[in-house]
DNA sequence: CTCGGAGCCTGTCTGC
DNA sequence: TGCAGACAGGCTCCGA
């Protein structure tokens, strides 16, 4: 479910509600959600809340120094954000935190979700690059995909080189480039690079303009649904015409995921 | 080191 | 209508 363009959504959207709040309650609801909350958390205070990657982080003080909660949300989470004491859906509701004015809720179907505690940002940062920081330039990622024999579209997805794209934004970013999925990323020519890095950053920051997309189960902290799949070029267009020159946008399988593209505008080879 | 496949879960949808 | 099988936005683990 969330890439980056949700998760980033979600923490804008959070950082307002949770900032200076104190932590009054842990619950959780799902045996596989263990969670070391000790005496210290229960009065902590939000300093921030941070994307990092997919994940949304919340670095709270405590008295014994900072902590930071991480949720990752995978393939069905979603956090809500629920102000006062108003009545909570229970379905597929897997953990509560409270707080003073409201409660953020965890829900999650598919049980793929984590929650995690660490000690610094390093440690529960993951290990790829930002793709919409400052140091992401198209040298960057000619440095990144060196020695890579992977197809664009499985290397897209590799979150240990560059973070925050999922199997939605892995077709996307493709057509934008008007590259094929198939193309092993040590075969891309300096502009084809070029062409890839902008592809990258344009469809994030677009689709982060329009609160993410909601191709199922995808919601904001408020519950609501994204506006980017209005925009979605090929992701789950197979059998209609591409936007750009009306050929038929195919669908096929790449690394065990559904795969989108255009033969016409991302010729293969 | 790299890469591809199985597995983790629960639900919806399609075709027979 | 019933049922089996495919498929779903992510990631980790294992073996080649």
């Amino acid at each position: 479910m969330p890439e980056l363009p949700e998760v980033e959504t979600i923490v804008r959207q959070l950082r307002p509600k949770l900032a200076g709040q104190r932590l009054l309650l842990v619950e959780l609801l799902d045996d596989k959600l263990s969670l070391p909350v000790g005496e210290e958390m229960v009065g902590s205070t939000v300093v921030v809340v941070e994307r990092l990657g997919k994940q949304i982080a919340l670095n709270l003080r405590t008295t014994d120094g900072n902590r930071w909660l991480v949720f990752h949300l995978r393939m069905t989470g979603s956090l809500i954000w629920s102000a006062g004491n108003k009545p909570v859906e229970q379905k597929h509701l897997r953990a509560i935190l409270s707080f003073e004015k409201g409660k953020l809720l965890f829900y999650d179907l598919r049980r793929f979700g984590t929650i995690i505690l660490g000690n610094s940002r390093d440690e529960v940062s993951p290990k790829g690059l930002e793709p919409l920081s400052s140091g992401f330039t198209p040298e960057r990622l000619g440095s990144l995909i060196a020695n890579s024999r992977q197809v664009l579209k499985s290397w897209l997805l590799r979150q240990d080189r560059l973070v925050g794209i999922g199997n939605i934004y892995a077709s996307e970013i493709p057509f934008t480039a008007r590259l094929s999925p198939h193309r092993p990323v040590n075969s891309l020519s300096i502009n084809e690079l070029r062409q890839l890095h902008r592809a990258i950053v344009s469809v994030l920051e677009l689709s982060i303009e329009h609160r993410g997309t909601t191709f199922s189960d995808y919601r904001d902290s408020t519950g609501k649904k994204g506006g980017f799949q209005k925009l979605l070029r090929v992701y789950g267009r197979d059998g209609k015409p591409c936007p750009s020159c009306g050929t038929i946008i195919q669908r096929t399988v790449i690394g065990q995921r559904s795969t989108y593209f255009c033969p016409t505008c991302q010729p293969a080879g």
